[in-house]
DNA sequence: GCCACTTGATAGGACATACCTATCAACATT
DNA sequence: AATGTTGATAGGTATGTCCTATCAAGTGGC
């Protein structure tokens, strides 16, 4: 049975005419017969009752007929589901996205995420990174923001941008002293630290050397759970902390007693990337969150262009410029403009 | 699209295993995913996530999947459906049936059609033989049980039985004399008759040459309704009439003051047989009710036998036994035990 | 680290099926 | 009788579906 010689049917019964139902069908009589004759010898009813000059379905063909318009009905039902999912940006985009990130960035995208892609229904999870990955590979979510590059080649990331560390320790502190912060000053600062788990915390040991000054148990075992603790922690005077720049952006503003900065060293950022499994198959809708996010972000971060499979989407307007050069794979970052 | 693509794509769906899926269709594994790939190019969606050592259906995929499941499920019960018209004997058989027949021979069969084939629902309806005609070239009957022959090439008919005709009068009338009635008797007899449009009104006219004597303006306009009718008028004193012998069988019981004997000349009879078109796809169901119908006749009408397309239908039960030899063609009919 | 085994994708050829045109048989109409 | 209509049939072609054989990539055991 096939849904072609179902249509075949119903073009007969709604006509009572072969030739005409042919016709209807954009194939010749002879095929039409043959198909309805082959349908009828199938399901072994006779469906029509064909004399010289007339064709009449029969009573079995009557009940055949209305069940073929149940079927076909259903089976146009799914060609316009599937029409409904031609656009790839349809749909859910299940975002991962880490904890030291999330609450800074989102705010930023959603608003201009809905004006300009209204299909696109964003459905963010706030995980730290090893869960991410875990549910990136149960298919839990559909892509993650991460800030640490994924070495399966599994995943595929799209660099996004380099976000600076900012030293941040409170107004009455040493450090305040400092014209410019050095290595030094940071592989001997009072580090306080998000717990374990957080990419975050391990980018900020890396950076002070925390791993050599810890096997000395030189650091306090106190880890917040949030940044915002961690800076409560800090503005308390428990010690100072690397902020990232797009927390800076938010905290700077009400929070009081602390002194801020960007650091200026090699190496004291974090780069952004969109990941996602190599075999997702809506491409478009990550390029087209990808850009949209870039488009959007504030001059304390390097956005990164460039990615070779970032191209405009189909439907998408074009108005944002570029806003920066290609920046790409820079490890001793300009001097940029900064608010704040 | 295609059935078979949609029962492809639910075996992946349900297994996320192309080998096991194609397994499941009894095809080979590349067959399968040919067509799947076909189905995701003609749908425009990607349905399934393939990576090395994985399968996934898609968000649309989901969506797209469980509608293909309805889609079968429909097909699935119009396979279902066919199957229950299988047997030809089932469903609705449509059958006219004569005014002067209807009443006294459907008693005789319906209980014993019940019994043997409870598949067929007898739908009768009782018209004369024209509109009979007309509505079996409307299908809107599908056969139709009448005394006179049907020229047009578009019906075929199944003879059943000769149906004699037996004179009826008052006790007191001038024929109870007779010993044996002769055609002059009939000839110049008071004869009452059916309205016009009854087939046996027609009959009767003919056996007794009333349309010779009509043109002389003998005969009163008196007409009758219906068999019922005609007798009490009879009864009445009105004149004499023919009665078909089946409707002789159920009337001498209760009936007095008439006199009834069978007419022994030739040609007073009439033939009773099952028309139908010739197109009529369920032979089958015509030819059990046929032999059905011929297996429960009393004794006063003759069997015809031998019709060349009746055949034991598969399934019935073939316990009753020939109750006469073949008598076909009489048109000298031979002396018959009768009852009442 | 090597090898057997698994996964789904690809290539090329065999077969089945659906399609076409041309034609027929039966009937209706002119 | 001639013409036009109906659906059915015949024979050839093109498309589609299927197979086997093979590949590429990855997994797991030893």
């Amino acid at each position: 049975m096939n849904l072609r010689d179902l249509k075949y049917l119903v073009a007969v019964a709604d006509r009572q005419h072969f030739g005409l139902a042919a016709e209807h069908c954009f194939v010749s009589q002879p095929t039409l017969s043959g198909q309805i004759k082959k349908l009828e010898q199938e399901l072994g009813v006779c469906l029509f009752e064909r004399s010289r000059h007339s064709v009449v379905t029969t009573a079995a063909g009557e009940a055949i007929v209305a069940q073929a318009r149940r079927v076909l009905e259903q089976a146009d039902a799914l060609q316009q589901l599937a029409r409904s999912h031609h656009d790839p940006l349809l749909g859910p985009l299940r975002m991962g996205v880490i904890p030291t990130l999330s609450p800074y960035l989102l705010p930023l995208i959603l608003q201009p995420l809905r004006k300009q892609y209204p299909q696109i229904k964003l459905v963010p999870s706030e995980e730290m990174t090893n869960t991410l990955i875990l549910r990136l590979g149960r298919h839990e979510i559909d892509a993650a923001l991460l800030a640490t590059p994924v070495e399966e080649r599994e995943y595929e990331s799209i660099p996004l941008f380099d976000e600076p560390f900012w030293l941040v320790h409170p107004r009455r502190h040493p450090l305040s002293e400092k014209q410019t912060i050095t290595q030094a000053d940071l592989d001997c600062a009072d580090l306080l630290l998000l717990t374990e788990g957080h990419c975050l915390a391990e980018q900020v040991m890396k950076i002070c050397h925390i791993h050599e000054r810890r096997a000395q148990g030189e650091l306090a075992d106190l880890r917040a759970t949030s940044l915002e603790t961690l800076l409560q922690m800090v503005a308390a005077g428990f010690g100072s902390t690397l902020l990232p720049a797009l927390a800076v952006e938010t905290v700077s503003a009400h929070k009081r007693g602390l002194a801020m900065r960007e650091l200026q060293l090699p190496d004291t950022f974090r780069r952004i990337s969109l990941v996602y499994r190599h075999s997702f198959p809506r491409h478009q809708v990550l390029e087209a969150f990808a850009q949209l996010l870039q488009a959007n972000l504030p001059a304390t971060v390097r956005v990164l262009h460039g990615h070779s499979s970032v191209q405009v989407v189909a439907g998408m307007t074009s108005k944002e410029k570029p806003r920066q050069t290609r920046t790409r794979h820079i490890s001793n970052p300009d001097r940029q403009d900064r608010r704040g």
